[in-house]
DNA sequence: CCACAAATTCCAATATACAGGAATATTCAG
DNA sequence: CTGAATATTCCTGTATATTGGAATTTGTGG
């Protein structure tokens, strides 16, 4: 077998950098050198699989996501694309007590979306389960929301974050007289 | 850190013999000697990640579900996790300006990221470049914002969506003579 | 049961992972 | 710009990953 192991030296120290953390810091957080550190950030040397895991915890990642070795997506021309709140896509239900605009780009679909719920009095947001280890996060602008996950069910206070899988049937509910609003991530 | 790494070896030695390998078969198509091997799978050794690298290519197994990460069954508990919004991590600037809470959770840090920001009168939120190809999203709730994105400005309205490159210096800043609230979304 | 082949583990030598101190490079403030 | 502080890399010694041959264990057929 002389496939080549990807190169995790340059994700590791791109992740190091992004959380403003120094070789000594990050060291200290894992248990692995400072000199190992350099020298895995370097690729001169392969480190073994508990320094690895160690790693991984202290930089909050996975060691799949680790492998994967993000691909450099070029990023398009450097504009700055600006969608007035009318041209944002809108779905509304049937008995239009519920309102979703798309925030996330065309191109996040089936990943990581974002969406704002707009719910009137007695409006609901009802879905079947989405793909396994899909989670949802919840923010609440303004109002109240019951949240059901599965067979469980809990409140979301103004203000508050409400996080839930949505691998299982699961519903947003307006608990409020008036109107509520959220902000919905969908993480796959 | 002293989280111990999982154990790998009974679970390689599981997938060799479903597949009805022997040592020598194994050591044959992986490139790591018997001894090693065996080692490995009575937990005997702490293989480097070039090792465990070959040893998932000839067991055609993803190292993740190697690790164990998600191969097991899930989490049984399909618990909301509910946060007040008083509970909701803050970040405020010095001149309390700028206050940035935290949606997202902890194990988002370096994927893609969420929060509220609220920008009083003359607030600016402003950032230095972010990972290669890192592209923020935001959603502007109530107020109006100044996009900027490298030398690129622009403005983006009341319940409008931004989309810029973070992988440049970028700012956010207060256009309107109130309080600004918006989301943002920080895609890796 | 025994003999033999196959499979696994033990053993010792070599290469390298790894740590911590020292040297060097980089950053930042005046 | 300079000097000091901080961050990273170099260096060396120790521990262990790794190999291949030898020894031991296991499995199978007669």
């Amino acid at each position: 077998m002389t496939d080549e192991a990807p190169l995790l030296g340059p994700h590791i120290q791109q992740l190091r950098k992004r959380r403003r953390l120094t070789l000594e810091q990050l060291a200290s957080l894992s248990g692995v050198s400072r000199s190992m550190l350099s020298q895995i950030e370097r690729s001169q040397a392969n480190p073994t699989f508990a320094t690895l895991w160690n790693l991984t915890k202290a930089l909050s990642v996975d060691i799949s996501e680790l492998v994967g070795g993000r691909a450099n997506t070029p990023p398009a021309a450097p504009a700055i694309d600006v969608v007035g709140g009318h041209f944002v896509p809108e779905i509304r239900s049937e008995d239009g007590l519920c309102t979703l605009r798309i925030l996330s780009p065309a191109q996040s679909v089936g990943r990581t979306e974002w969406y704002e719920i707009l719910l009137e009095p007695n409006g609901a947001l009802v879905s079947a389960p989405h793909a396994a280890g899909a989670m949802e996060h919840v923010t609440v602008i303004e109002g109240e929301l019951e949240v059901v996950s599965g067979a469980t069910v809990a409140r979301a206070p103004a203000h508050g974050v409400a996080r839930y899988p949505a691998d299982v049937p699961h519903a947003l509910r307006n608990l409020s007289p008036g109107r509520t609003r959220a902000f919905l991530v969908v993480a796959n």
